[in-house]
DNA sequence: TTTATTGTTGATTGACGAGTCAATAAACTT
DNA sequence: AAGTTTATTGACTCGTCAATCAACAATAAA
């Protein structure tokens, strides 16, 4: 059976279960046996491409930030107004592929990792410094000196609805989300528009 | 040594412990021997007065949400208009007592835990009925129709905000946190005023 | 003073799970 | 063909931990 080359594979197949895993539960209390067999191989092949559970969360964890990384960047791409620019971000932000209850639920969790493994820290603390300058450089232009203070809290609220989706049950309604987020974002630049 | 009615006394430090452990290691992986070591006994007596890890757990969620509930009442009792009504419920949320370090950790492990324990989600259901509530019962006057969706940012903003202060190093800044929850707030009622 | 009742723990059980290892097999190299 | 590298797994080790139990201690009730 042994082609050659099947590392990338198994690694893309065991961080798309992890993923899907930690979702599923809504727990990292996932064991290597699940994951692997959910990624179609046995653990210890999971152990062998990864050396250990952590790495493999941390290899989870990159990935959604990648994913997500790269939806925002497309998004800003065609945005032509600051005003275009911050909603991108929002778009991007509820999309289909981030905003789906596994992935909302392993985001949860990551945050949870990142108590406790520096290295998770790390990440999610890249992840929030790209979303902040992100959110500034459509900001800056539409507030002025009230960027700052407007990029926190909508980073916060974010966040925030992140969080609460993992709670309700039903489909995550991306449309009600984003509706929030542009009340905030409304409000906030009422007086200069 | 056993004296009577121990049991209120030995319930009331393990739901500490509890919160002080997962808020410490920020992982709901905290053994019943830690618990108990921290409540000062052996983990046989917490499980002959829980019967369970879980309702240990649950006992500590249940705990921060009533020290919640007392704060925020307490802080509407002398609260004369409905702005002071709605800043009494942000004061409450980032009090001394609620928004620090191990509490906020807790916090943030209830909301995973919830995931998996529906009596956990039913208790995470309640407290967002109250906030909720509370909030509308301050903004209904200001805001009319719109206090509905100022009330959802709102509350989606308060856990943001918890959601973020894990990841933050230093101590909690409760000042920060209820300045940007109040930028939302003066900026959705501006027109209004 | 016997007899519950309540408090308390050390020791044990039983299950589970991360990580290792030895063995097997297919493919590439020379 | 012999040797090397990569892929793959079943079986095993070793530790951990929730939960139980048997036993002991002290107070209250009879």
């Amino acid at each position: 059976m042994p082609k050659l080359g099947m590392e990338p594979i198994r690694k893309e197949a065991l961080v798309k279960a992890t993923i899907f895993e930690i979702g599923r539960t809504g727990s990292l209390d996932v064991t290597v046996s699940q994951i692997a067999k959910r990624a179609g191989m046995s653990s210890a092949l999971a152990h062998h491409y990864f050396g250990s559970k952590e790495e493999m969360f941390l290899a989870a964890m990159r990935h959604v930030m990648t994913i997500y990384g790269a939806e925002v960047r497309d998004a800003l791409c065609v945005a032509q107004t600051p005003l275009e620019r911050v909603e991108a971000v929002l778009a991007a932000s509820f999309s289909a592929t981030n905003f789906r209850r596994e992935a909302v639920g392993a985001w949860l969790n990551f945050w949870v990792l990142a108590q406790s493994v520096p290295q998770a820290k790390r990440l999610l603390a890249v992840y929030q410094r790209r979303l902040r300058s992100n959110l500034l450089a459509g900001l800056r232009p539409l507030a002025g000196p009230r960027a700052e203070a407007i990029a926190t809290g909508m980073g916060a609220l974010i966040d925030g609805l992140y969080l609460r989706e993992v709670l309700k049950s039903g489909p995550p309604d991306a449309v009600a989300a984003v509706g929030v987020a542009k009340v905030y974002l409304k409000a906030c630049l009422r007086e200069i528009a």
